[in-house]
DNA sequence: TTCATTGATGCGGTTAGTTTATCACGAAAT
DNA sequence: ATTTCGTGATAAACTAACCGCATCAATGAA
């Protein structure tokens, strides 16, 4: 014989009622019915939990136990449910959110506080990775999403770039520098594997203005290249957002157009019907109606 | 539609294994049957709980939340029913106590340290009164049980009276005293109300000895009538287990056979069925081998 | 293709639950 | 004392739910 919530409803419309009538017509059930229900259900207790006295009914020892614990127990139940609902519409759970650093340093942490504000019971647990890398967990569904920049699922931002200069360099009295002035330059890049995008954007873009870009080094981090550029080996782009990155010996400047791009993209699985990412879709199209505001 | 606990462990067993077929096996279902259930389950909860891939089972957003928590509110299930039958036994519940202030002072608490050893769930709810009004109480079913002194349940224990007198009375040169030798005392007793079958005793007791008693005063508590002693306004009787009550100006010296008694009895309800009490009165058998324990 | 494995579905039988009607008991009213 | 009402338990008939069997459709492997 097993528990069945029905019983503990029962049990519970019976111990408030003590009245086997009264209790049944509140369960919109028949005296018969609750009388075998109840019997049912001290069953499989195996002791009593009401004292029938021919005239009235009362709680037993286990019965005044079982009182107090039910209805706890059963609004358990009807939370987990309405919880459930809720999860199925993004409102509760998990969301395994992967991230590359220069999200991070952009537009991430507004977009996060909104996802917070829109979803205070989702926990967000995140991962900063490099793009190639949280793309693959996406699709091993050890990520639930992932924000990388260059290609590989929906665009969500762009951002332009602009040149780090030595602040001795000769083309640092402009205020906006075109491409075609840095051909002769050398370039310090973020490793072709680690945003293979990027890469191709930029080398694409020199093309387009007329030569091939001398890459003398690949720095590992943003924060690298631009000490690499204070210390003379050459220059590099960056983020037009991370611009700060630039301080003693380096000089920032945006270029003119055509810009360079850097493209953020939403990679999400297959199948991905995970109901967050459409809350998160949306704070993103909210966030792009007022631009670059991070 | 509504949720039962049936529902919630099949999805337990599917979300733990991703497989109908084996799944069904555990809970000793067909697959068939399984596959009803998960679909009463998501038409309930309104939503999908996993995702059919014609090749395999995953769990969606919703279904992942609520594997999380369902494991827990089965537990709590478990745990009740169990935890129900151990309050049928007498290991768990309330139990509300009525109890005299002579009692407390001699053998309640080696009684209810014993009691919290052996059931050490049972949360004990204690109420001092007077005998007559917690009688009272236990019919009125406001107490579970009550421990008085006088008749009116069943006999757990007696303690020998003796007499408190003024330090500088004659009789104190004697070790013990004979209730005759206090034909011509003034007495102060206890009202008769509080505790009759105590009044009734010492009456009768002084009766069979030959003279009737001269009530002077009736005191609302022992330690009044000890200092109404000390002052000089006569004798009165103390249990001998409370000899310490007396203590500068007064003298206390047990009775000589036959020696007045204190009766204390258990007071249960009529259908008296509480299975802490079945415990209490075996501690009580225990405890009258060892007389005077505490 | 052929076979095995996946979950879903239709059907028949069984079980469990519900209803209606009745019984046995006790208290209160007459 | 008798009647009347209210209590919960019980029997029989009905209904709905559920389970198991057989089968189906879709997919992947040999």
């Amino acid at each position: 014989m097993n528990v069945e919530l029905r019983l503990l409803k029962s049990f519970q419309a019976l111990a408030d009622h003590l009245n086997f009538h009264r209790a049944a017509e509140e369960l919109h059930l028949t005296q018969p019915a609750l009388s075998r229900q109840i019997q049912q259900l001290e069953e499989t207790i195996g002791k009593p939990l009401f004292r029938r006295d021919k005239r009235s009914v009362t709680l037993t020892h286990a019965g005044r136990f079982l009182r107090g614990r039910v209805s706890g127990l059963l609004t358990d139940v009807t939370v987990l449910v309405r919880e459930t609902r809720e999860a199925a519409d993004g409102q509760r759970g998990t969301l395994a959110l992967g991230y590359t650093e220069s999200a991070m340093a952009s537009f991430l942490p507004s977009l996060l506080r909104s996802l917070r504000e829109k979803l205070p019971h989702v926990s967000v647990q995140l991962k900063q990775g490099h793009s190639e890398q949280l793309s693959r967990e996406v699709t091993l569904r050890r990520l639930d999403a992932a924000i990388v920049s260059g290609a590989g699922g929906t665009p969500i931002a762009t951002e332009a770039m602009g040149v780090v200069l030595p602040d001795n360099h000769p083309l640092t009295v402009r205020k906006a520098i075109s491409l075609s002035a840095l051909a002769d330059e050398k370039f310090i890049l973020f490793p072709y594997q680690v945003n293979p995008s990027l890469h191709r954007n930029i080398i694409s873009g020199c093309e387009q203005a007329g030569f091939f870009p001398n890459i003398i080094e690949e720095a590992e981090s943003r924060i690298l290249a631009v000490n690499m550029v204070a210390a003379g080996f050459g220059v590099t782009f960056l983020n037009e957002n991370l611009a700060h990155y630039c301080g003693q010996g380096t000089a920032f400047r945006p270029l003119k157009v055509p810009k360079l791009f850097m493209q953020y993209c939403l990679v999400e699985p297959a199948d991905g019907e995970h109901p967050c990412l459409d809350v998160l879709k949306k704070i993103l199209t909210g966030l792009a109606s007022k631009p670059n505001k991070a």
